[in-house]
Order: C-alpha cells, then sequence, then structure tokens
DNA sequence: CTTGACTCCGTATCATGGTACGGACCGTAT
DNA sequence: ATACGGTCCGTACCATGATACGGAGTCAAG
C-alpha cells in the first residue's frame, strides 16, 4: 500500500532524505517512531506541507530558528495565548516590512525595466540610483562584475 | 575633516570592519585603492548605501551571489540592453513570487491573531493549519517545541 | 614625540544549513 | 531465497557568510 516511507515524503516535498533527517535532529518536524516489530518509518501527509513551508521561510530570509518560531505559533489551551499574540503580531510586523522592502525593490526593477529601452542608456541605470529615487544620472563604473571565489 | 575611513563606514553602514573586508575580497563592494604616499583608504559616502542594500537583500532571501546579480543590472551603452531587461525581467518575477508568498503567511498570521482571543482557543490554531485555508480544528500536538542545538 | 586607537593584510576559526558515506538492516519483486 | 534498492544511524565533510587574530604600519591628540 505505499506508506510514506522517508524516501517518499522526499519526493513529495522535493527536498533530500537527509535533509529531513536533518530537520528532525534540529526538531523542526517530529520524528515518527518506529514500528515496533522494527521496519521503516511511517510519515503523516501532513509532512510534506511542513516541509515545503519551511523551504518557502527560508527563501524568504528566515533562518531555521525563526520558522521553528513561526511553526511554533498556535493558539490552544496549553499555550499562554497572549504570549502566542505577541509573538505573532512581532512576526507580523517583520513580514510586513519584509513586504515593503521588497516593493521597493520591485519599482526599482520595473523603473531599470522601463529606462533600459532597446537603444541608449538612459538615466537611473542601476539599481542603486534607481532606489535612490531617481535624481543622478548614470555614471559608469568600469571594472569586473564577476563574483571572486 | 574625518575621511571616511573603513572604521567610520562600517559604523555607518552598521556592519563590522571584518564584513567590509569579506564584501570586498568577494567583489560586491569596490575597495578604494591606498593613496599613494600610504595612509588609509578612503570609502565615497554612496558605499554605505550600498552596503545596507546587500543587508536587506540578505533578509529578504538573496545570497551574496543573487545580491552580485541585482547590483549588476545597469542599463548603460557598455552592457547588452536586452540581456540587462532579461535578467531585470527575471529578477522581478522572483520578487513579485517572494511578494505573494509574504502576503499569504501575513494573512496567516493575522488569521491567527485573530483566532487566538483574550480566552479560550479556537480553530486553525497553527500556522500551518491556517495557511491551509481554515478547514480543520485544532488538534494539540504535545511535544518539544525548543531547537535542538 | 609618544601613546592609544585605528588600518592593513593574511590566515584561522566559527555558525548555519545542509550533503555524503558506510555498514547493518528491511522489504519486495523475481 | 536472494538480489537490489530503500531505510537507519552515526559520523564526516562541505559551502556560505561571516568573525577573530596577530603583527606591522598609520594617524592624531596631548
Amino acid at each position: 500500500m505505499t506508506a510514506m516511507t522517508i524516501g517518499r515524503l522526499a519526493r513529495k516535498a522535493r527536498v533530500g532524505v537527509e535533509t529531513i533527517r536533518f530537520y528532525e535532529r534540529k526538531g523542526l518536524i517530529e520524528q515518527p517512531r518506529r514500528p515496533r516489530d522494527g521496519g521503516y518509518r511511517v510519515y503523516p501527509e501532513e509532512t510534506a506541507h511542513r516541509i515545503r513551508f519551511i523551504r518557502q521561510a527560508q527563501e524568504l530570509g528566515f533562518s531555521l530558528r525563526e520558522v521553528q518560531d513561526l511553526l511554533s505559533l498556535r493558539a490552544d489551551p496549553e499555550s499562554d495565548s497572549a504570549d502566542v499574540r505577541e509573538r505573532a503580531a512581532a512576526k507580523l510586523a517583520e513580514v510586513k516590512r519584509k513586504i515593503t522592502e521588497l516593493e521597493r525593490i520591485r519599482a526599482a526593477l520595473e523603473d531599470l525595466i522601463a529606462a533600459c529601452p532597446g537603444r541608449g542608456a538612459l538615466r537611473n541605470c542601476s539599481i542603486m540610483e534607481t532606489l535612490r529615487a531617481g535624481e543622478e544620472t548614470c555614471t559608469n563604473r568600469p571594472g569586473g562584475e564577476g563574483l571572486r571565489s
């Protein structure tokens, strides 16, 4: 019946098996206990969603520690509801700040694309210049753009 | 006349001196040449903005390599304008995706805060459950929420 | 003109987030 | 029943992004 073993879970969540074990060690996902008769662990379907959330949050600039904070936000009778509210509100503020900053970068990229026509370079040529609220003209700075090893 | 030496730059950009040297080695910021008579390097004011941008982009989930890509986007007569457009458009799509994902997390946090009143826990108790479009009731999963070393 | 803080440069070390490996064990299709 | 792939578990190793250190040189206030 094709139980959800760690390998299948890994494929479903698009991560390596080792990554899952790593998250288990870190306490980000719960390791199901092995069957008493010995054999393979079976994971709940939900775990794949959880792993996807972890990856997504990481791409948004949250560390695993911070992802853990997010995942531990739960309103239930066992938790101090005021504390959960407070931590959720703090995370919310952080998320809003990130959105604002991304909007600025989005606007800068849109300006850059607009200022970058088929022929001839115009004003506000780099991201930095575009971000600095389009006042200066582009001055070429020559030199290596390649990231050193 | 308090020239902008590396230490002053570091304080202005709220990073360590070593971080600036590290970014120089990586080619993220240009290292000013030392005065021919020997002495300390002097940095342009603009560098502080550049460093702040680097830190900000990192908090938004871009690696230094990706920040480098962003910073190298410039429309000038020396660059292939079509290529710059293309790379800018790709970054723009990525930025938009991040904004969308952050909006989902924001909505989930707002729901969580709303569902977390002064007394008694309600439905949609964890982030995961709230993200999964509020259909299930909260089931307590006991156990350690602390991140392992 | 000395003293203390800062710079320069090379190299070493660190934390985070994985990724790889090896040997024993398990499960299943042939 | 056996071969072959997956699992289990411990440990080793890796890349990224810093951060620390040591010794020599520099600058500027007293």
